[in-house]
DNA sequence: AAACGCGCCTGCGGGC
DNA sequence: TGCCCGCAGGCGCGTT
């Protein structure tokens, strides 16, 4: 569920509240997520160490530790994590509470149990598998016009299905791809070989406009994404295409359709995007 | 080798 | 009311 945005917005809540506290115990419930949790490697690796940074790389968000251990988490579609000032009675589908100095509790939560957690030693995370392949980050200063380009000019895939594989970019889903797109004015479809320079600047700076103004609203709240305080976000009510089949589009009037590309919902104007 | 389809799960809303 | 179906924000694997 959660992209950049979402993800983003998670790190900047559990930051201030959890530095420099030191965990003190795990309990975990439930180990089948997407991949078995190793219940014993999280113990031996983080009970009683003071976590120093939570950063955030794609969308996955990763933990680090006085012993330079690093816990990776990914929320998955429905993954949530909740920071309880005191111990609390768990929600349903809570796989795994942390508890911390004076009992502080960060709740990971995720019914479709497609999220993960996972660590690792400290000179070994930064070129572990989820990580290593990953591409630019959007908003950061290696996501060039002339670095999509160069990836977008050998495939003849569909330009929306580039724009969500994080061997290029990393952080765009299904909604802010769809977003991106709309603001360049570009069809999901277009072949990403039949893209040009002035296109492709555009599109780029389109991703990074939704994705902050997406992370300026808190990001976006469908059914169920909430912070880390349970609050919901706001961008949902910016959206122009995305959920909106039949509905008329907010730029051109003409009516928004529905496709589905690699899968996936894929929401377009007719009369705004070529 | 790129790129697609599928499976992993539960929950929800719509149609009958 | 209740059942069944399709659909949901992600990722990795197997196949072609």
């Amino acid at each position: 569920m959660p992209e950049l945005p979402e993800v983003e917005t998670i790190r900047r809540g559990l930051l201030p509240r959890l530095k420099n506290k030191i965990l003190q115990h795990i309990v975990v419930t439930e180990t089948r997520l997407r991949k078995p949790l190793q219940e014993q490697d999280l113990r031996r690796h983080l009970q009683g160490r003071r976590m120093i940074d939570i950063r955030r790389r794609g969308k996955y968000l990763i933990f680090l530790w006085d012993n330079n251990a690093a816990m990776l988490l990914h929320l998955g579609m429905s993954g949530r994590l909740g920071y309880y000032r005191r111990q609390t009675d768990a929600e349903p589908h809570t796989h795994v509470i942390f508890t911390f100095q004076r009992g502080e509790q960060l709740h990971f939560r995720d019914p479709r149990r497609f999220g993960f957690i996972c660590c690792y030693r400290a000179d070994d995370w930064q070129q572990c598998r989820p990580l290593k392949q990953l591409g630019v980050e959007p908003l950061s200063r290696f996501f060039r016009t002339k670095y999509l380009m160069q990836h977008l000019q050998k495939s003849k895939r569909p330009i929306k299905n580039a724009l969500m594989d994080n061997r290029i970019v990393v952080g765009l889903g299904n909604i802010y791809a769809n977003e991106a797109l709309f603001h360049a004015g570009i069809h999901p479809q277009r072949a990403c070989d039949s893209l040009n320079e002035v296109e492709t600047e555009r599109l780029r700076l389109s991703a990074i406009q939704v994705l902050r103004r997406a992370l300026h609203q808190g990001g976006t709240t469908l059914n169920d994404f909430r912070d880390t305080q349970g609050e919901p976000g706001f961008f949902q009510a910016e959206l122009t295409v995305y959920g909106r089949a039949g509905e008329s589009c907010r730029r051109c009037g003409a009516k928004i359709e529905r496709l589905v590309l690699a899968g996936r919902s894929t929401f377009v104007c007719p009369g705004c995007q070529r």
